[in-house]
DNA sequence: CGAGTATAGTTGTATATGCAACTACTTGTC
DNA sequence: GACAAGTAGTTGCATATACAACTATACTCG
């Protein structure tokens, strides 16, 4: 009564065990965790959803408080269409406002207003939080350095 | 935009520098800019979605190419109603079907199909040469390791 | 300068996903 | 054995996002 095709796995020519594929598969699962929990503790914390928190995060973190919407779209890895409506429910409950960019009429600089630094202060205190419980009960300072130093090499381009 | 080392922080005082929440922020990153990429070379190459292709490994890894619906939902990380949904569009296409658990009627068990099986191995291929040329291209075996056993500690319970 | 190309952002549309409510079954307790 | 509580999965609904087409502006090269 069983008709899979009777393929079992753990064999060491089977692909779906290779080292690299786990490692991959490791990092997606581990991401869609943190991810979620995350998520979940600043939603209920702050009432702030996971990709407002990151845009209000690259806000603060450029000079000036200000980014282009590529700019945005780029570093949270969104599409341009989709940081587009984000960036219109983030400016609709007043945490960031566009303003024209004097020298590229096509472009909009997107600023972090007061409100939208004053909620950025509190979820980062929740964010604090949660990494010490989720990240720095987990990983040494040294062992975090480490996994810093290869996430860096792994996203940097070619 | 890239997290780097040296990148410049507003003020010191700033949390937004902080060490581990640099470090969780270019985890995001890393992990949203792969799995995008794979997510894209994966469905121009083989017409599969990420998400099915995820399903479809966690099934083969699975001791008899079967796992249950809440398996699948813990395994890839989502909401057992996504869950639901998603495998509904796979049995759809002929990669996976539900059968009867006859210990628990309430259980639904997913097989995957021969279909299924064969369109893996096709992904699979896929998959392994966007690894060669992004992942060991970045990382020596040795560096691979170490992030996994690191991923590993992040994503243990407690 | 003007035509052609490239770039920034928005919008229409489709879809995937989460959450909460629901049904059906099972397990534990008296 | 029956009732209470827990668990597995599905469904209605809301929403976030991607993709592709589109508009408007900037750049380039003859």
């Amino acid at each position: 009564m069983r008709y899979t095709s009777g393929m079992t796995i753990q064999s060491s020519s089977c692909p779906s065990g290779d080292e690299k594929v786990q490692l991959f598969g490791l990092l997606l699962e581990t991401n869609a965790r943190l991810s979620r929990s995350l998520g979940l503790e600043l939603e209920s914390s702050c009432d702030l959803p996971l990709p407002w928190f990151d845009v209000l995060l690259q806000l603060r973190r450029s000079p000036d408080g200000l980014l282009k919407m590529n700019q945005i779209a780029d570093a949270i890895v969104h599409s341009t269409g989709g940081t587009t409506r984000l960036i219109d429910r983030l400016e609709e409950a007043g945490f960031v406002e566009r303003r024209n960019c004097p020298s590229d009429r096509r472009a909009i600089h997107v600023a972090i207003t007061d409100k939208g630094n004053a909620k950025l202060d509190e979820a980062l205190n929740v964010h604090l939080g949660y990494l010490d419980n989720n990240l720095a009960t987990r990983l040494s300072s040294d062992e975090r350095r480490t996994l810093a130093e290869l996430l860096a090499k792994l996203n940097s381009p070619l």
